[in-house]
DNA sequence: TGGCATTACGAAAACGGTTTAGAATTTCGA
DNA sequence: TCGAAATTCTAAACCGTTTTCGTAATGCCA
């Protein structure tokens, strides 16, 4: 509980210099700032967080911004493994992290995003898994804060993003390199994700010369396996249907799986089944899911990188889009068939 | 930006009166504590949280130290829930969480656990999900912090925990009710869970009569498949194998599922699978997992009500262990069979 | 009218640091 | 020997609050 006074009385020296011989001042003589700095350890010194804050305003302190509906994002483990990624860089770099809410009420009304941000004086803010199109966190995205977004892109604000395209891309060419001409996917709600994903899906199969029907395209939800369960009942209850299912994620895979043995059909002599992710999960399943893995601890450190970057630069940073290429991975749940026509 | 000196001079008032209109003391007459508000609502004003923390000596931000080994908790879906619950109850009661870490380094040294939280100057500390025999974890729960820790008891120390005896008891007996004999246990690492749900398996076995033979009980770890496993393997290559085994945990379940799959054998007919945990993958599998679920919804909530009333009422508290009963899920993974002696 | 509560507000001292401007001392070249 | 420069340190303001104590004004009663 010692503070910089004490020290200061230790030594009988004045408290700015031991602030100046603890922060690595170069007007302090190499004997003095050794003699402060033994005090200090021999009191068990330690910096007042607060008080430093105050002064300089940076408090080190990064805010992270997760849904935190019912099911949070803490509980999908792709979110979970990029905020464990982003979490240790960040540290790394001595920067703490500590959630954005806007449960803590302050006075009557709770705060906002960005007002619980300014509260905290979180020195910048990344946000995740959250519904980018909420008026909260726009008000955010717009601030004056130094942001880092995860897979979304805003004009103006740096972003890291799976590369769903080339990724979506990469596993229907496999998907229809194996033979299946009738692909469908199940895909999660809406969002520049899901939208990224659709679209490549399509358009890959439209190039591929296998333009998918409508009714091959269904909507379920990420990390929903009743959702996901229903659509693929739905999919498989179609008088032509699909000899693969691409489902919304790893997870929700398990859903349509469900449906798919519940018909009475086997995987994947009967019908072919592919996810997304790469969760640990998917390489345990029987068999082992076709799946496209997310680079979830490069996307972590990137997004921390660069968000610290832009706090400690704020002048020389410049917006970029980085996009996180993912790996896909075979498995035995896309069978070889004889293509069709 | 608006500070409280900025409302003072835009209502010619003194800051004092300011800072106690905003607070709710009562020497401050009904009109000028409206004008204040008022005023503080039009300038966006929002309270310095470091200013006044330094002030009072109370940050309202609770630190939970999660284990941030290459597998962090965070990935492991019991203690992703159990903090999202604690995190909710928290932010309901206006507190903020942040995570404790020792990678912040101040000056040459990096900080250990309690510097980190006396630098922060949490109003409290949640541990969980660690080595709690290690010298940096004893440090912190022997400090004068508010501490709760989960899952593991020390003398001094509030502490919630999931109650792995009654659970193991409950499991066991509904195993052996289902007419098994020879029940195995491949079980986790030595932690104090480990231990409690080692104990009650042993004796609640020995209590119905079937002791367990040693070599029934084989060593895996949580959440690893591939020790899981191995460990299962080596169980069915025994001359009188078991017929039924429990799992680590549910998802270690998956690493138990696939030896018994890849030894030719069936779930349940050839052998019978348990779980432990409940998570909703357990749920999902064919046959269902029978397990325990865990109520971590309940231990994060009560973790973070008793810590704040614990920080709250600092002289009034007592020490509590907290045991939180689960729930037994049966399903199709354990069938019933003929109790053969 | 004097004395005493009561009410409503303000002055000022903290809290524990950082940082600027300058003071005191030493060094040193001419 | 002297003034300028370099070195090393200090004084003091400041960051934005909270909170104690004091005081002026008002009301009330005798």
């Amino acid at each position: 509980m010692a503070n910089i006074k004490d020290i200061a009385a230790k030594c009988g020296l004045s408290v700015s210099t031991i602030s100046k011989a603890l922060n690595g001042y170069t007007d302090i003589s190499r004997e003095t700032k050794q003699k402060v700095v033994r005090a200090a350890e021999e009191c068990g010194y330690l910096p007042n967080s607060m008080a430093r804050a105050l002064k300089t305003n940076r408090t080190h302190n990064i805010g992270v911004l997760f849904a935190d509906e019912a099911h949070s994002g803490l509980r999908q483990e792709y979110f979970a493994a990029v905020l464990d990624a982003f979490k240790a860089e960040a540290e790394r770099r001595s920067y703490d992290i500590t959630f954005i809410s806007h449960n803590v009420n302050l006075g009557t009304r709770p705060m906002s995003f960005l007002e619980h941000c300014r509260y905290r004086n979180f020195d910048g803010v990344c946000v995740a898994c959250v519904d980018f199109q909420s008026p909260e966190v726009l008000e955010l995205v717009n601030s004056d804060f130094p942001v880092v977004t995860i897979d979304h892109v805003f004009n103006n604000r740096t972003s890291i993003n799976s590369a769903n395209v080339a990724g979506m891309n990469e596993l229907v060419r496999y998907i229809h390199g194996m033979g299946h001409r009738r692909v469908a996917y199940v895909h999660g709600r809406k969002s520049a994700v899901t939208e990224q994903r659709l679209t490549s899906f399509c358009r890959t199969m439209r190039d591929l010369g296998d333009a998918v029907p409508t009714e091959y395209l269904v909507l379920a939800a990420y990390h929903d396996t009743q959702a996901t369960k229903a659509a693929v009942a739905r999919l498989l209850a179609l008088p032509d249907r699909p000899t693969c299912v691409i489902m919304p994620d790893d997870y929700a895979a398990l859903g349509g799986i469900e449906a798919i043995e519940a018909a009475g059909l086997r995987i994947p002599d009967d019908v072919s089944v592919a996810g997304y992710d790469g969760i640990p999960l998917s390489q345990t399943l029987q068999p082992k899911l076709t799946t496209v893995r997310q680079d979830t601890g490069r996307m972590g450190r990137e997004a921390a990188k660069r968000l610290i970057e832009q706090i400690e630069n704020p002048l020389t940073t410049i917006v970029e889009n980085l996009t996180v290429e993912g790996t896909l991975l075979p498995g035995g749940s896309v069978k070889k068939v004889a293509a069709a026509g």
